[in-house]
DNA sequence: TGCCGAATTGAAATCGAGTACATTGCTCGG
DNA sequence: CCGAGCAATGTACTCGATTTCAATTCGGCA
């Protein structure tokens, strides 16, 4: 900036002020600095203005191991809402930082406030963290959470109407004939557990009676899943349908189910959650409950940017739709 | 750092050295600064000290969108190197700003070096850019860009061994009986012609002659991709296989071939070209020439890294390896 | 006793921009 | 003809850390 200020015959300070725009200099003086700065390849040096202003224009998106080993960053429901973010924070200007934090330390995640590096940060993976996240909430860093809404949140965060998508998938396929639901999937997550009070409303709106053998918990590793759909294919409980709360994991029971001789979507219709890329590719295409992340990365950065501006960000949930696809149909 | 500093009873260099374990500060007054720091929840400012320093840890992920138009971040395998990336960089001890460009400005890609924001770019999205990547790379940018080894190349690239691919993709496919092998996938863009040259040698060398109406010309887009495949189907192209240059535009070509009547793998063997996660879910689970993103973002942060320091950084090719699954089988 | 060197610590300059305040030169009204 | 007022620019301080160089203390040894 020397540089530009010498070739230019003028100050540092009315170089500055040339690049910044501001009307106190002179139309002509500014248009010749800005020339001079192109020709120079003179870019302003971004550590040196944050510093001065006291702020930046990057915001964090951290994605948390959902338990206590190294996960790989793979989900491809959150690298879509990490592609979402990306689009969203560039509209608007932003920088985007993505880093991956252990589920033991999330308060590393603050770090990138505390240091200056970010203006607020963007957290995917809520799991059963909401401890941890309320007191990252405590420390005042500008936070927002993709999950569940739960009692005595002290965070922002935007997520789905899980019970509404449990609700709709459910329903659905109660409107197929279908009586013989399983629930599959681990509801000490708590957007699981929604989706399973959906589930559980959809039946009792139904009139038909919770069978809780048909409540069947697996992890996210496509190995578990196979094995507990191999166990009720084994202990010969009765069903015509399945309600998975993952795309992977439905895709992992049609797999599951089809080797074990049951057809899809006639003996066993299945409905997923989430609505990744994929689910339409699959054969049979997946009926599920779409998230639309379109809506919530854009969502997640006005929560952030209010909060960043000292306004308040209530929770927000989002509506979800059901996609009728080739993996439901009549009994 | 003042406020630490006068607490401890110290000039505010004792307080630095201290934090950046300097061997200069006595022990006791080393414990004595750091238990205050952590007491006060004081962090270092990161601008101060990249702007006193003149460098930073982070490093820019740059995607570029292959066409005019602005396309959402969501391919599964740029996705998914992404993930990759990110482990690498966190790894390092590096953080990772991700950002996308449009095609014509790719030089925007360059802002993130020269303003200071980051060490070096990580491009993914070679397309047919060659000559911005080359005017990138002449403006001393340091770059590795993910793709194809080309002539008269000034930037550094990690890809995989793409010849090597489409080798033993359509060897596989001859071995299995096949004679008729379709290429499917548009060689405009390098890393499809290198896969291109690699079926044209498996066929050379099992004496098969090359037919050039087998060779079909798609986008990435699923809707031109099943209209490519109807169309060959009701042009009455005899063909037994078909070798594409996607997982993505693999599904697509399997779901249309079936929607015509052909039986996937009996009648047409299908190979596809990434193995993305959700390749193995598929049905049938698709045979794939697999691209170790595992392997390949090491070596680009390696590559980056090396040049940073000064070093050079030639080209790399990577063994791709061909994953054996359902979606092809003997004739 | 006096001097040297090692171990610590402090003072002050520095990185590159932004900005409050001072300064300059002009115009214009009285 | 003079001073107020405005436009344009320059001077110098500031952001928060790092680092060079100087200063202090102390033990040891001649």
């Amino acid at each position: 900036m020397a540089d530009v200020a010498r070739l230019a015959g003028v100050a540092t300070s009315t170089v500055s002020r040339a690049l910044s725009g501001s009307p106190l200099v002179n139309e002509e003086t500014r248009t010749r600095i800005l020339e001079l700065a192109a020709s120079l390849n003179y870019t302003i040096n971004v550590s040196a203005r944050n510093l001065r202003q006291g702020s930046n224009r990057t915001i964090a998106v951290v994605v948390s191991d959902y338990e206590e080993r190294r996960q790989d960053l793979s989900d491809p429901f959150f690298l879509s809402m990490l592609g979402k973010l990306a689009d969203a924070l560039t509209d608007r200007g932003f920088n985007m930082l993505v880093a991956r934090v252990s589920s033991q330390h999330l308060d590393t995640a603050a770090h990138y406030y505390e240091t200056g590096l970010a203006l607020g940060v963007i957290l995917i993976g809520q799991w059963r963290h909401h401890d941890q996240l309320n007191q990252l909430a405590a420390r005042r860093v500008p936070l927002v959470v993709w999950g569940a809404k739960l009692d005595q949140q002290l965070y922002c965060t935007v997520g789905s109407d899980n019970v509404q998508g449990g609700d709709q998938a459910v329903s659905h396929l109660i409107k197929l004939g279908r009586r013989r639901i399983v629930f599959l999937g681990d509801t000490r997550y708590p957007e699981m557990e929604q989706r399973f009070a959906g589930y559980r409303a959809a039946l009792a709106r139904a009139g038909i009676e919770f069978d809780p053998r048909l409540q069947i918990a697996t992890s996210f590793k496509a190995e578990d899943c196979r094995r507990v759909v191999n166990r009720i294919v084994d202990d010969g409980v009765a069903f015509d349908a399945v309600f998975v709360v993952s795309d992977l994991l439905a895709m992992t029971a049609i797999n599951t189910l089809r080797e074990r001789g049951r057809r899809i979507p006639d003996e066993v219709s299945v409905v997923g959650f989430d609505d990744i890329v994929l689910a339409s590719y699959f054969h049979p295409a997946l009926t599920t409950v779409k998230q639309s992340i379109e809506d919530a990365a854009p969502a997640m950065v006005e929560s952030l940017l209010a909060q960043i501006d000292g306004q308040p960000a209530p929770p927000r949930q989002l509506p979800t739709r059901l996609v009728v696809r080739g993996s439901s149909a009549p009994a």
